[in-house]
DNA sequence: TATTCTCTGTCAAGCGATTGACATATTTGT
DNA sequence: ACAAATATGTCAATCGCTTGACAGAGAATA
């Protein structure tokens, strides 16, 4: 049987309700008992049950982060992140990976809702705002507007689409292309484009772009480049929405015999430590994930200490940073 | 204020009892009945509060996975492939990256079992077999001997390093090195190195070793890796017991101008998607990341079930695959 | 000495559900 | 028509812990 509260009081030689108010440091407790009943659950090794406890009313120290799949290097560094700073806090972190199944979303939600988390961390993009509305629990949202209830944290993703392009431009390149996802209304995402586009315009150069799924399998991202650079039309610059599809194409392109950056010269975006690790030679926009994952966390724990404050700010724009490199 | 179980009784005008009874499928309920509750319970969208139920004896449902850190890419996708499975089965994960720290390896332990998951599965390597001893909770392991209580998974590592060698060796290689992680006694995959040194061996040549820690960084590697092709050594086949490692490699080999694989040929190890994706032309030996996540839930489910069941088998050694590749 | 503070204990209610015992209808089957 | 099976309700205990009310003892303060 798992050892309970009269275990470590009779042990302790008290009453199980003085080890509550030691272990709640509730009421008046001499140093003497307090150090007797510490010895005591380190004695059993005794773990008070969380359950008991947050039925009782106490918070469950439980954070539900709802994200796309953590297979992609980018998630991966930003849960990891998150889980780090949740546990320094005593916080603990059940990881919905949502993937593109807005289903498996939905059944998440309530099962966070169920197990009564504390809040929840929402980097998904699957489901419409309104399903959001329904739970009145504290949520912070990654990379996504869902309500002006919700605090959104994001990248400066426009700032990055600029300095990317800028990056391009004054390294000569006069038929600059953007490579990515499909512009979304309401993804944040869509802002790299718009960041593009504007310095495209501002240089006095056109717009140009190639725009592939998301989720599309690598291979049939890495045709569809290789159709492009092969199109016979006049690139010598990319950018690209993602540092993935950066590393097809740079792949793509020495294939090719094309010499990057001398004939054409890319930027990515993500910027991810496995990435500037192993491919190191990519220059690309680096999304600060420690701030990211900072403020999220930092802006959760406000909304649980006082879920009816009003917010200072909705929206949380961190700057980015261009990492230049060899291929630009 | 939440909903409870009586809002939904007076909803469906019955009793509490009833409706638990509708939820637990206890004792005679009519189909009229029924469907009256589930119709108010979607209503209300009531979720019942798992706290309760489970403190009451249920099952939480909830199994805590141990691993080093997700910003390895084999971690991420075998996290990702468990979380998957225990998603379908109306599990919830609580993920505990322990990275290489055995003090929160440890918090993570006692959390766990303070939240009365139903289960765990153990990746980390930080902590003594003993300090798992002492939880009586359901546990499997990969890639780690924890004791003989302990079902453990893993890849046929051994099979892999001769596969690998003997890779090299068939392509023609007459030195061939193996370069990784440092020999850590009770670490399976020490079994790697196993197979390479038997069929180095069994092909009458000479084990060479050049083994570097795991979580060294990776810039630090490369200067390793450097220093080892411009040694002046003969090396023409290096078997990487990751392919992270295979991937400085092969990057430091091409600055060096050593044409791969005409004069040096390399297999990686692990194979996971994203680096079959974005490094192809790697060779490796693929690790079954999708069986490696289901046996490991199935055999923590079996576990669950019967805690007392003998293990029909303490160890489970999964095949593993080589892919060859242009680097080979 | 009287008063206040500090310490500890007993007792009981409550968190939200499950489940057994028991009673009472209503519906079947024969 | 009568027993059996089915359907529902009431009531209370329980899971492990928290917390308030209350009492009494010892120590410190006025």
């Amino acid at each position: 049987m798992r050892l309970k509260l009269t275990d470590v009081a009779e042990k302790a030689g008290c009453s199980p309700t003085t080890v509550s108010r030691v272990i709640n440091n509730y009421g008046y407790i001499s140093q003497k008992t307090r150090d007797r009943v510490y010895a005591a659950m380190r004695e059993l090794n005794y773990q008070p049950n969380t359950l008991a406890r947050s039925l009782q009313g106490k918070r469950t120290k439980m954070i539900g982060v709802i994200m796309p799949s953590i297979t992609n290097p980018f998630f991966a560094e930003l849960v990891a992140a998150i889980e780090d700073k949740l546990e320094a806090d005593g916080y603990k972190m059940l990881l919905c990976d949502a993937g593109q199944d807005s289903n498996k979303e939905r059944r998440y939600l309530r099962m966070l809702e169920a197990n009564q988390v504390d809040g929840i961390i929402a980097g998904s993009h699957n489901l419409g705002i309104e399903e959001y509305q329904l739970y009145g629990l504290p949520i912070v949202s990654f990379d996504r507007d869902l309500s002006d209830q919700v605090p959104i944290v994001t990248s400066d993703n426009y700032q990055g689409g600029c300095l990317a392009t800028q990056a391009l431009v004054d390294a000569g390149c006069g038929h600059v292309y953007f490579v990515g996802n499909p512009v979304k209304t309401g993804n944040p995402t869509s802002r790299r484009f718009d960041g593009y586009a504007d310095t495209v315009a501002a240089a006095g150069l056109t717009v140009h772009t190639a725009r592939s799924a998301f989720y599309e399998s690598p291979a049939a991202k890495a045709r569809e480049l290789r159709e492009l650079l092969t199109s016979g039309r006049k690139i010598d610059g990319v950018f690209c929405s993602d540092d993935l599809t950066a590393i097809l194409l740079l792949k793509e392109a020495r294939k090719l015999g094309i010499r990057v950056p001398e004939d054409l010269k890319i930027v990515g975006f993500d910027g991810t430590q496995l990435v500037q690790n192993y491919v190191p030679e990519l220059a690309t926009v680096v999304q600060p994930v420690p701030d990211l994952a900072g403020t999220l966390v930092k802006l959760l724990y406000e909304r649980i200490a006082d879920p009816e404050k009003k917010l200072a700010q909705n929206s949380y724009l961190l700057p980015v940073k261009l990492l230049r490199n060899q291929t630009v």
